[in-house]
DNA sequence: GATAAGTGGGACATAATATGTCTATGCGGG
DNA sequence: CCCGCATAGACATATTATGTCCCACTTATC
């Protein structure tokens, strides 16, 4: 069942944060009454004329009073504060968790959804939901989106809408085979994110073990060059991020990989590269399509990934990923990360 | 303790009205699905460039679809108003409930404030609380206000800030001694009022049982004329109304004129003025200043009086108020009166 | 199959509101 | 007595909300 919160969310979006604005402001009058807007602004981050329209609104509720020397809460101000404090550690505990979880990990931006992915399946339909909306903000006009596979790009893919497609959108898979099941691979992936949003994709595959050779003709193939081009030149790349061993073992990874990956304790799988905790890459997967080092030159780097056992895959990803990564995770992932 | 909802009340005023006219949409696509803007902003009583806005909202949030054959629900919209439904009728069950009263009663505006004053006693510093609000609503620059006794009224003067006062404001009493005992007075009342918000107060003092001739030259005095000029030019009465008997047996009311009210079946008390239920004047105390007829022509009328008790006498009362009568009443009273 | 009524969506002027920026003025402590 | 910090006023400018018309399209009905 959804709480009143819920439903505010979804049907008044902005007002949590406007909740958080006027609380910070009590809190901090609270803190260091009696105090001047100039202080206060500054602390707070708002501007001095936003902070004024915000004074003057609390001041009309009788939540704080204003004198020459500066402002401090009234006593129905001291009430409410408390009663709020309560409240917002549970409304607002995510969006601290984001602030909190970006900063942390050094990425542009972390978005939580509540729940835990390794405890409730429907979350991943939330985090497919909140890619969505992610992608959406950030992507204007005609763009190509390069994407990887798994189950949670498949739970994005599920998520999609046509009216994100009023934008033109061009999907193609991020790597040639890196050996997953159909269902999974990055090729079924694009296919069905086009299909939900009435766009184009392209196909890469690229057979897992070939020879040098046959490599070589594979690559010089025009429709594949096109395709590496476009993946190339992706203004957007969407991709999760998986638990080493497991991932090494749904692939048809040779036993001596395999030893190997066990052997350099290898935690976190992104792309083909398995990272260690301190985010060395220890082992990849040879294949063509978008490399470690091209993802610094791409504006929209999505990370997809929830449930708290992936936690220290992430982290160890975390390490190498570019500062301009968003981090799409949920709630049971994000208290993880913030513990460690 | 405050629930999340009165905080929000509180801390976001506004939020209360966009989530009742976003439900609203809902709930009306839901029943008439599919249907139109056109149709619908006219059985919103909404013009057809607001609803366009939130239906683009709505639309952004994926609550609603859009086709060419009109608007409907999303399944997400479904959930989402079956579970606002519940949630709906405890929220604005007292904003239906306002309008409702005030089209019931015949009057421009009805304030509810939730609780019952007969078993919360803090309900009726809520009371006062509205009606300071109202007044601060309504009234621009220099006014004269004119008060009766009672309790209710007490609590009014108690909730009013001197934040009210930048206006210039004169509070009379509305009319001569009728026979309260002090601290109910309308003397002591309009003080009160002045003393909580830096203004001026003038008193009106007129002995219970006088003599004609006493009675004659006491309305001579100079000072006793002006009050009452004051008085007639009041642009805002602020009046309590009472249950008969109970205000009878308060006042020193004579054995005689007792028996005559009890008689008549009295059972609503305003002004010194007693109704029964049909709303017709059985008994009507003596004295200068304020009557009945006077209150058409004065722009601003509030009525307050709650507590389920007193829906009797409020039903009376309202038979003979004018229709520019605004009443400030509680959750207890307003569901008695929509029953009767 | 023509027609009329109803649909969503685009466009644009205008009103309302929020915000940035600067200034005036008052108060209290050193 | 002056300095620093305080509020509050004023006003230009961005941004957003709203009112008003119009157009192209679908659909049900005759």
């Amino acid at each position: 069942m959804y709480s009143l919160i819920d439903i505010q969310k979804r049907l008044l979006p902005d007002m949590l944060e406007v909740m958080q604005k006027r609380y910070g402001i009590l809190h901090y009058i609270g803190l260091m009454e009696p105090v001047g807007r100039r202080s206060l602004a500054v602390s707070l981050g708002l501007t001095e004329r936003v902070l004024r329209s915000e004074v003057e609104f609390l001041k009309e509720q009788n939540l704080i009073r204003i004198s020459s020397t500066g402002m401090s809460l009234s006593s129905d101000g001291k009430d409410l504060l408390e009663a709020l404090e309560g409240i917002m550690r549970e409304i607002s505990g995510i969006a601290v968790m984001e602030q909190a979880l970006s900063r942390k990990l050094g990425i542009r931006q972390a978005i939580i959804v509540s729940g835990n992915s390794d405890e409730s399946p429907w979350v991943k339909q939330e985090l497919g939901r909140a890619t969505a909306m992610c992608m959406k903000a950030r992507l204007k006009g005609k763009n190509i989106i390069a994407v990887t596979g798994g189950s949670t790009m498949a739970a994005v893919a599920e998520m999609l809408t046509p009216d994100l497609a009023e934008r033109d959108w061009l999907f193609v898979p991020a790597r040639g085979g890196i050996g997953e099941d159909v269902k999974n691979q990055a090729n079924t992936i694009c296919a069905k994110m086009a299909d939900h949003t009435d766009s184009r994709h392209r196909v890469l595959y690229v057979p897992d073990q070939v020879s040098k050779e046959m490599y070589e003709s594979i690559i010089k193939e025009p429709n594949i060059k096109e395709v590496i081009t476009q993946i190339k030149s992706a203004s957007m790349v969407l991709h999760g991020i998986g638990d080493a061993i497991t991932m090494a073992e749904r692939r048809k990874t040779s036993e001596e990989d395999l030893e190997k990956i066990k052997h350099a304790k290898a935690v976190g799988e992104s792309f083909g590269y398995y990272f260690n905790e301190g985010g060395e890459v220890v082992h990849k997967v040879q294949t063509i399509g978008l490399q470690l080092d091209d993802l610094s030159h791409i504006e929209h780097v999505i990370a997809v990934a929830g449930g708290s056992s992936k936690a220290k895959a992430i982290t160890a990803y975390m390490k190498r990923a570019p500062s301009s990564t968003i981090l799409v995770t949920d709630e049971g992932a994000a208290k993880q990360l913030l513990k460690g």
